[in-house]
RNA sequence: GCUUCGAUAGCUCAGCCUGGUAGAGCGUUACCUUGGUAAGGUAAAGGUCGCGGGAUCGAAUCCCGCUCGGAGCUCCA
């Protein structure tokens, strides 16, 4: 049997006249169907029952995975050179209508010939052709066995290794373990307002919806643009430290090279679709792709395994549901950077993984997180925990906190094992930052070789490590911090290194200015950022405006400070104020921000200068 | 994607139920004020009431559709 599938936003056929004597007697009348998919079908010489189930089988999974719940079967003798005899033909067909009882189904006339009008979607599964034979054993039925298989067991594990069924562990002192671990059935919010961090990115001008473009794709002010190039500047460095080699690799991939084939067979995704010149192209969604097909043309041997490639994806795009698109926690298109480690064997694979977590936690906490902040869940298949235990239970030693534990009775996903860091926000969602994976299956997908000792080609086992997670999410989560900081009395802030104005200089009259930009100028050529407020402002209000601008030192200049080695600095994070020269000042910025990315302040250094962002 | 709520000045919002002249505060601009640690004063400018359609003599206000946003659901390779 031969079947061409199309994913329809419409088709419009009229039967015209009977092709063929055994045709089946029908009322010749336009039909019309929308939202539908059509499959083409030519019935084979030797095609049977099995073939008809199998073939439902095969559209229905398929159909499961568009969406889409109405099926047009339409005969169509043209797919094969060995039909099968109309008779048969005609009653597989009426088999396999029968057989779709999860659908609306219908089915076009048959021995007829047909004038039709269609409307075929553009995306990579729209359009899809099968061959199906008695004896075939197609991937897709196996991923369809797989995942009918599929079971997941929830467990907690404490630090000293034991698992604990979710539902008799006791929360009383992980609350936010509670939230993560009972996510689907957390209670309702009584809230019903906006999470905190989206007033706070647009009043703190950071970033904005921009509804000209997609949703969930955001526009970055330069405020917002110079703590997330810091964050990527943080992130980067400290990969490249690790090892990882930095690459680049392109946005945009064809959906029918043969390894995107068989990637989307497996694991359809939501993903963004261009059409260009009869190519379909689809926005990647991870950086997955362009590093596995780099990979896969290097010469490599196992001496030069572990292969650590690194991309800073500006931007990965997934085309989430609209409903499940909130301010800066899940977008569209976002910022992610992307590691991944080639390893020899399990043995290197399970040791770079030690110390890819390492790098996560010390990257987590560089950014701004506490791990106190941080849910951690781990997942694997049971095989794996039986004979890994004690790398899965070093991992939550470390971590020093029961964390959340699925465990899969077998692999349906292609990794054995993943963790992965939740910040849990007060609205009481859990958002994944860090994640790693040990990825057993795109080796060979991608056809990734290395030689080994005994001069063997072999696939390496993939680490997928993103020590920090999507930045915008990065900032997401600092930004729902701060506003707990807030609720709890405490004054919001951003960590030092992160905030777009470090130190402002408050002039007490327009005649301190000439003072204030010596200052300026001394303390920017130490890379602090610092700007000056020469609007023609009381102090008072200069100052308030400051504070509301969460600007960690405050220093307002007169007469007293001009004659003065040491001077009074309003310090936001101590809530009082300093005697400190300036010199002390510049080298308690330095250590506080040592190890810190520098960038130059991203505004007009004069605050009448600048644009007012209102949003 | 589904359910539901919302959109009025640059921002935050009132007015809408009960149709008849477009409102406030903040911000902006100008002038005055020359200041000491969270808002100095006066005045002016600023609106296609999200977009499109309908019923009405007449719509920000009532009805329908769309766009964008929020919440909930679902989803989250």
């Amino acid at each position: 049997m031969r079947i061409l599938q199309l994913h329809c936003d419409s088709i419009e056929f009229t039967p015209v006249k009977k092709e063929i004597k055994s045709a089946e007697e029908i009322e010749p009348s336009s039909k019309k169907l929308d939202e539908v998919v059509v499959a083409f079908v030519a019935i084979e010489d030797g095609d049977n029952s099995v073939v008809a189930k199998k073939a439902m089988l095969e559209i229905t999974e398929s159909m499961k995975k568009v969406g889409c719940k109405k099926l047009l079967l339409y005969p169509y003798a043209h797919l094969s050179s060995k039909l099968a005899s109309p008779s048969t033909a005609l009653s597989i067909l009426k088999e396999m209508e029968s057989l779709a009882t999860d659908l609306e189904v219908s089915r076009a006339p048959f021995g007829w010939t047909k004038s039709y009008k269609i409307q075929v979607k553009g995306h990579p599964l729209a359009e899809n052709s099968k061959t199906i034979t008695a004896d075939d054993t197609d991937s897709t039925s196996d991923a369809v066995k797989a995942e009918s298989k599929i079971q997941s067991y929830w467990h907690i594990m404490t630090t000293d290794g034991k698992m604990h069924k979710v539902e008799e562990f006791n929360f009383a002192k992980h609350s936010g373990l509670e939230v993560l671990a009972k996510y689907e059935s957390a209670k309702k919010r009584s809230v019903d307002e906006p999470p905190p961090h989206v007033r706070l990115m647009k009043k703190m001008a950071i970033a904005d919806y921009e509804p000209a473009s997609d949703s969930g794709n955001m526009r970055f002010f330069p405020n917002g643009r110079l703590i997330k190039s810091l964050l990527e500047r943080y992130v980067t460095d400290k990969v490249m430290e690790y090892g990882g080699l930095e690459v680049e690799t392109p946005i945009m991939y064809d959906s029918h090279h043969p390894s995107m084939e068989s990637y989307f067979h497996r694991f359809p995704a939501r993903q963004y679709n261009i059409n260009s010149e009869g190519k379909q192209l689809f926005l990647r969604f991870a950086a997955c792709f362009g590093q596995f097909l780099m990979a896969k043309d290097f010469q490599l041997s196992y001496k030069n395994m572990p292969l650590k490639l690194y991309e800073l994806t500006r931007y990965s795009f997934r085309k989430e549901q609209s409903g499940e698109l909130v301010g800066l926690r899940r977008l569209r298109a976002f910022t992610m950077p992307d590691c991944h480690a080639m390893c020899k064997d399990m043995e290197q694979a399970k040791e770079e993984f030690r110390k890819r977590f390492d790098l996560s936690r010390e990257v987590i906490k560089g950014v701004g997180m506490e791990e106190a902040d941080l849910e951690m869940a781990i997942r694997f298949t049971e095989e794996f925990y039986n004979e890994n235990k004690s790398l899965i239970e070093e991992l939550v030693k470390k971590i020093g906190k029961p964390v959340l534990v699925e465990m899969w009775k077998e692999r349906f996903f292609y990794f054995v094992l993943k963790w992965e860091f939740n910040y849990v926000d007060s609205m009481g969602k859990a958002s994944a930052l860090s994640t790693d994976q040990i990825d057993v299956e795109n080796g060979k997908r991608y056809n990734i070789e290395f030689i080994d000792e005994n001069n063997k080609p072999l696939n390496p086992i993939i680490l997928h490590n993103s020590p920090s997670g999507a930045i915008e999410r990065v900032i997401y989560a600092l930004l729902e911090k701060a506003a707990k900081d807030t609720s709890e009395g405490k004054k919001p802030q951003f960590p030092l290194w992160l905030a777009p104005t470090q130190v402002r200089l408050i002039p007490v009259k327009p005649e301190f200015l000439d003072y204030c930009e010596k200052l300026a100028e001394k303390i920017s050529t130490n890379d602090i950022r610092v700007d000056v407020d020469d609007r023609n402002e009381s102090v008072g209000k200069s100052i308030r405006d400051a504070e509301t601008e969460w600007i960690r030192y405050i220093i307002v200049i007169g007469e007293k400070e001009v004659n003065a080695e040491k001077i009074g600095i309003r310090d936001r994070k101590s809530a009082d104020a300093k005697i400190l020269s300036i010199d002390e000042l510049i080298k308690s910025i330095k250590e506080e921000t040592l190890g810190k990315p520098l960038m130059r302040l991203n505004m007009n250094k004069h605050l009448s200068k600048r644009p007012q962002i209102m949003v």
